[in-house]
RNA sequence: GCCGCGGUGGUGGAAUGGUAUACACGUUGGACUUAAAAUCCAAUGGCCUUACGGUCGUGUGGGUUCGACUCCCACUCGCGGCACCA
């Protein structure tokens, strides 16, 4: 026997594999279709072990549904665009498209590394023009649907670079780049309508429980529905800035708790409301304008405080609460988000702990409006008395009443039939602005000219290709208004001299959708072939990482939406089901990163240790959604497992009847051949056990069950070439090289010793069927399951005293059992002197005995 | 604060309400070896016991049950996400 040496065996198969294009789909193959997608990776130059965790877990499943008969597409791509790629550029002074591409080539080799079975003939690279063309072409019909719009929105802003940042660009309320301090500004983007999806993008419970309920929850609080009301305030201002006669405005409250309107002491506006200029008296001006002025920068500044404590101004105005026509304060502060609902708030220090702390810190009321019974009238004058759920109190007609319901359904009715508000639904879910002032992204396909506005590009003259030629290192302008050859097009409606819009997209404009380009990579004409995608899309499994829990996969929802719209395609939901890799941390239990020296580099894993075995060892750490370190002794378990594999071939039987000799794995054909009863039990529990286990991304049980079986193959002097063959067949799609290699022995040997006529024809039409992978999936049988004898243990007040080994044709015989059980040496012992009250059996698991003194 | 997930040996973890700790790592002892590595065999939750065996034991306290890691209630600690959303 010759070593096992994972760095020859492993090359040499992954060649033979794309040699023989094994894993290239078939799309119209008449077989179970199966798409199994793992999340593609961006081309940061290396592969880490992250990339390792997914890819191996959907190779395992990919390879496993082969083997069950089914068509399996298996692909993977790049998500090419993004900052690094720029930051390289800038730093490193080599083109982002060099760069990018480089890394492609290089990641592409070493995801042959790790020995799994993608389809490499069908991809997508989201730089390249062919794929973000039809990123431009969804923009367009976004356009078109109204579902992409110009607006505008609060961001932050560079004043000396002019340009918007991300939030992960500012330090320190600083720019990353120039150090000026940031600003937020209101700039005109591209927006995407995702709020116009915001209810079908909810999860509605039991629908869809194959996506992780973390998730679903994670994404329906991240879209934030509430039903409320808008109710309008009229606004007292005497001596407004404007006049001095008495000015009269409106200004409308959104609030999900219209119950406590009796209770309204103040009203407070965030400090970016347009009525504040209205209101605001002379007296208040400068306090106020210094307020404003303050808080834009704070919540930069002071983001990461924990405890904000509230503060905030006196317009100087009041208004009046349209339900009892009271008087109340407006006031200014920053605990009111502009963003959301109409930007102010009604204060209500009663029933909302905000609110109290507010009030208290401001010497404003503090009304009773619910109370602990239906006639509390005891003070609010401490946090403890605030009060959201209970009795409505001090609101004439409605006293009495329980909260949150009858009352809120009764006030709504009744606010609505006087006029003084309606029902309103918010949700917290923005939608989605995608503009980006960097070079390398998808060119928004726009033109902006004098006079015709902003004209979209003409479908047929996409795509709007990247200029090469850029200055990506701006400032004050992004990077594509640097080429202006390019920026100065002719208005697509009247020809006269007009410009095209200089940002890019967002890069999440370009994952939403990769797995649709998948299918039809090289198409022209339109953006996939709607036969193959309604043949082999929803995904039978989509494999990736938690934190893209309400980014990508909610978008790309989003854009399976809209394409069901469009009419392109008649599902709704794009994955049937979700699953979370795990990750795995550095040796010392804190993330991976450079900066921390802790990084394990899978290339020198794979020289030491060879891809299966960690493979084995990742998917053997715990449950797949595990997060847990690298142990190296732990990748040494794998690997020791792997040679004890290895060394099994020198046990196999030699002798093989005739009827067995082809490849074809035939539990039934009668050929047990030095194989026990105990064996062949062992067998098939172990091939249900992984069956199901894989079925359910159980790997880590799944390979614990392998392991015990190899422990009682291990203990025998022989093993026969069934056991060999399944054991080979189950481990094949977690470790593919070793158990390729091993049935390649085996197939050898039995060839040149074996050969008889029927069997050469058998022989000849597997030919194309050489490989392990190709072969199909051992199957249970569960007349094999059966045990001749069974343990029963046998409690004595809920402790097991002894454990019986009972025939399982007596086991169905109840009284039998409990004779077994009552005359049984030591269970005697433990009923001596006691009193049997109950006798509780349960067949084929326990027989337990309720015992009292005397 | 809210939402979600979790707490089991020295470690990673396993267990449809039915023998808690499968499998692996580590450790200890042994075999082989001049020696080491590798490999193979055995032991390995705590406590008491020479042993047979007993007893405690799945974060804490209670409950349901013949029987609870598993179900229910309360608490606690940890992780992840959201976070002044009215």
């Amino acid at each position: 026997m010759k070593k096992y040496l994972p760095s020859e065996i492993e090359a040499k198969w992954q060649k033979k594999w794309v040699e023989d294009s094994l894993y290239r789909v078939d799309f119209s193959s008449a077989k179970p279709k199966k798409y199994i997608l793992v999340e593609f990776a961006y081309p940061s130059g290396d592969l880490h072990m992250g990339h390792w965790f997914t890819f191996v877990a959907g190779d395992i499943y990919a390879r496993f549904c082969r083997m069950l008969g089914c068509e399996v597409f298996l692909p993977n791509g790049f998500d090419a665009f993004g900052l690094p790629a720029e930051n390289a550029a800038i730093t490193r002074h080599i083109h982002p498209k060099d760069w990018t591409y480089d890394n492609i080539r290089r990641m592409k080799q070493q995801f042959e590394t790790m020995g799994v079975s993608i389809d490499w003939d069908k991809t997508a690279v989201t730089a390249d023009a062919g794929y973000y063309r039809w990123n431009q072409w969804i923009f367009l019909k976004m356009y078109e649907k109204g579902i992409a719009y110009r607006g505008k929105a609060m961001a932050n802003w560079c004043p000396k670079d002019a340009t918007v940042l991300a939030d992960e660009n500012i330090e320190d309320g600083k720019c990353w780049r120039c150090g000026t301090e940031v600003v937020k500004k209101e700039v005109e983007q591209w927006f995407l309508k995702l709020t116009a999806y915001a209810d079908r993008l909810i999860w509605s419970d039991p629908s869809q429980a194959d996506w992780p309920k973390p998730l679903r929850a994670a994404q329906n609080d991240w879209i934030g529905k509430s039903e409320g009301m808008e109710i309008e305030f009229r606004v007292k201002s005497k001596q407004s800035l404007r006049s001095n006669d008495l000015q009269e405005s409106r200004v409308k409250v959104y609030t999900v708790f219209p119950e406590t309107i009796f209770g309204v002491t103040y009203m407070v506006l965030a400090p970016e409301h347009k009525l504040i200029s209205e209101i605001i008296t002379k007296e208040q001006k400068s306090q106020v304008d210094d307020y404003i002025k303050a808080s834009q920068k704070k919540s930069e500044l002071e983001r990461k405080i924990e405890e904000r404590e509230k503060t905030g101004v006196f317009t100087g105005a009041y208004c009046i609460n349209p339900v009892n026509g009271k008087k109340v304060p407006i006031w200014i502060a920053d605990y009111v988000i502009s963003s959301y609902g109409t930007g102010a708030v009604m204060g209500v220090p009663g029933s909302d702990h905000r609110d109290f702390d507010f009030a208290k810190k401001y010497d404003l009321e503090a009304i009773r409006v619910i109370g602990k019974t239906p006639d509390d009238q005891s003070p609010v004058e401490s946090a403890s008395d605030v009060l959201e759920f209970g009795w409505i109190v001090n609101s004439p007609q409605f006293n009495g009443l329980k909260t949150p319901n009858p009352a809120r359904e009764k006030i709504k009715d009744w606010l609505t039939e006087k006029g003084f508000g309606q029902r309103k639904t918010q949700y917290h879910l923005h939608d989605w602005s995608i503009s980006r002032q960097r070079y390398w992204g998808t060119p928004i396909p726009m033109i902006h000219c004098d006079k015709c506005g902003i004209v979209p590009v003409p479908e047929k003259d996409l795509p709007v290709e990247l200029p090469y030629e850029v200055d990506y290192t701006p400032q004050g302008k992004p990077p594509l208004a640097t080429a202006e050859e390019w920026v100065n097009v002719k208005c697509p409606k009247c020809s006269g001299p007009a410009k095209r819009d200089t940002e890019t997209m967002d890069g999440f404009v370009d994952n939403s959708w990769y797995f649709y380009r998948y299918l039809d990579e090289y198409n022209e004409k339109e953006i996939f072939d709607k036969k193959i995608v309604k043949d082999w899309l929803p995904l039978e499994i989509y494999i990736g990482g938690a934190e893209h829990t309400v980014g990508h996969t909610l978008y790309s929802r989003f854009f399976t939406k809209f394409f069901h719209d469009l009419g392109l395609i008649d599902f709704d939901e794009y994955a049937k089901k979700r699953v979370h890799h795990g990750v795995i941390l550095g040796p010392d239990g804190s993330r991976m990163s450079k900066s921390r020296g802790n990084v394990v580099n899978p290339d020198e894993e794979v020289k030491s240790y060879g891809a299966d075995a960690i493979r084995l060892y990742l998917m053997f750490l715990g449950p797949f959604d595990i997060v847990a370190p690298w142990n190296p002794d732990g990748v040494n378990g794998a690997y020791h497992f792997l040679q004890r594999v290895w060394g099994l071939q020198d046990k196999v039987t030699q002798s093989v009847i005739p009827a067995e000799a082809g490849i074809h794995i035939n539990i039934d054909s009668g050929s047990k051949a030095g194989m026990t009863n105990v064996d062949l039990r062992l067998m098939h529990k172990t091939i249900k056990k992984v069956t199901e286990d894989i079925e359910q991304l159980k790997f880590n049980t799944a390979i614990a069950a392998l392991m015990e079986w190899l422990n009682h193959l291990s203990r025998k002097e022989k093993v026969a070439r069934e056991e060999y063959k399944t054991f080979l067949s189950l481990l094949a799609p977690f470790a593919p090289h070793i158990t390729e290699e091993l049935w390649s022995l085996l197939v050898t040997r039995n060839s040149t010793q074996n050969e008889t006529s029927s069997n050469e024809q058998r022989e000849t039409s597997n030919e194309q069927r050489w490989s392990i992978h190709q072969q199909s999936w051992p199957v249970f049988d569960n007349k094999y399951l059966e045990e001749g004898e069974i343990l029963i243990p046998v409690q004595i007040n809920g402790k097991v005293r002894n454990i019986l080994k009972l025939k399982s044709d007596i086991l169905s015989n109840r009284s039998v059992v409990e004779k077994m059980a009552i005359e049984d040496e030591k269970i005697k012992k433990f009923l001596e002197g006691k009193s049997v009250k109950k006798i509780v059996y349960i067949p084929n698991k326990i027989i337990s005995f309720v015992v009292g003194n005397n």
